[in-house]
DNA sequence: GCCCTTGTGACCAACCTTGA
DNA sequence: TCAAGGTTGGTCACAAGGGC
């Protein structure tokens, strides 16, 4: 039996552990190497983190991240496949995922893995090089840097593409609203890492994030406007935050008093309506959004 | 046809940024 | 300095599609 507590993070913390019928009491103790590579860990605020570069652990993590829907998004490419392709070596840092290509016939005879899922899956890792720059950026797995940042960063970088990263300055990072020292920081130690950079250079000779069509913020119908969306919309919910940021607006993932309008389609979040409604939001739907964005209805 | 993997949206808490 | 606003990333539930 344990006894557990709300830690820093969501993840509960084992803070006792009884033992046997009488349940003695015994201080937990923290784990002090890493369960996937055997290596050092190190206590980082509220994380226990590895200190080995090379940890399979982290690398699995981190192609997660670089294959969510708001990064490269590369189907085909789930935790578990991830799982065997780096457990069987195919896998050892991010950019080999563009190596895959040379492996086909080795990945068909994989278990799981038949042909149709292996042609799909390198045709969808050909196509992340037409992932637009925010996405790519994203993919990177910068600490603090998700999909929102992402965006700001590349329209500052704007027309320049990926590897224009590795030249802006701090003071550009810092002029974002939205990165502060602590993000610009992260961004800059990504840049300065020998073995992060390498990753630049893969992306850049397999054409990915070359071209940066991230227009710089606009004055729009929507200008000066905070939208949130909630429930099923008739096309995909980002493409209606790509259409309200277009027109000058901005997208929030939760409602406050800062923010304009609730957008609700079929199914809304039972939270997001409940907190429009306390902070007296007003609630459009998709059409009434668009005739914004057309100028046909008045703001 | 069943099972497993993957994708999508909602929700939640931590934490970074901003502004008073 | 601190509270509020907003983003990030983890988990869950459900649906769809491919492999066996």
């Amino acid at each position: 039996m344990v006894k557990i507590e709300r830690s820093g993070e969501v993840i509960p913390k084992i803070t006792e552990v009884y033992f046997g019928d009488d349940c003695e009491i015994r201080e937990a103790e923290l784990p002090s190497l890493c369960p996937c590579c055997g290596h050092n860990l190190e206590k980082r605020g509220v994380d226990l983190v590895c200190t080995n570069q090379d940890c399979v652990g982290k690398l699995k993590v981190k192609l997660r991240l670089m294959n969510s829907r708001e990064a490269l998004e590369i189907v085909g490419l789930g935790e578990e496949t991830v799982e065997i392709l780096v457990d069987k070596g195919f896998i050892s840092t991010l950019g080999d995922i563009f190596s895959l290509k040379f492996h086909s016939k080795e990945l068909i005879e994989l278990d799981g893995m038949g042909e149709k899922s292996v042609s799909d899956l390198l045709s969808n890792i050909e196509s992340a090089a037409k992932k637009d720059l925010p996405s790519v950026i994203t993919s990177l797995c910068i600490k603090d840097v998700g999909p929102k940042i992402a965006k700001l960063i590349a329209q500052k970088l704007h027309p320049q593409g990926i590897m224009g990263l590795i030249l802006v300055p701090e003071e550009d990072l810092l002029s974002i609203d939205g990165v502060g020292p602590v993000i610009s920081k992260n961004i800059l130690s990504f840049i300065h890492s020998t073995e992060e950079c390498k990753l630049l250079y893969i992306y850049t000779y397999n054409g990915v994030g070359q071209i940066n069509t991230c227009k710089p913020i606009v004055c729009g119908a929507l200008n000066g406007k905070t939208f949130v969306v909630t429930g099923t919309l008739s096309k995909e919910r980002k493409l209606i935050e790509q259409d309200i940021v277009e027109a000058g607006g901005k997208v929030s993932s939760s409602c406050s008093s800062k923010t304009s309008y609730l957008v609700c389609g079929d199914n809304p979040g039972s939270s997001k309506v409940a907190s429009a409604e306390k902070h007296s939001i007003s609630m459009i739907d998709e059409q009434l959004l668009y005739e914004m964005i057309n100028n046909v209805h008045i703001i």
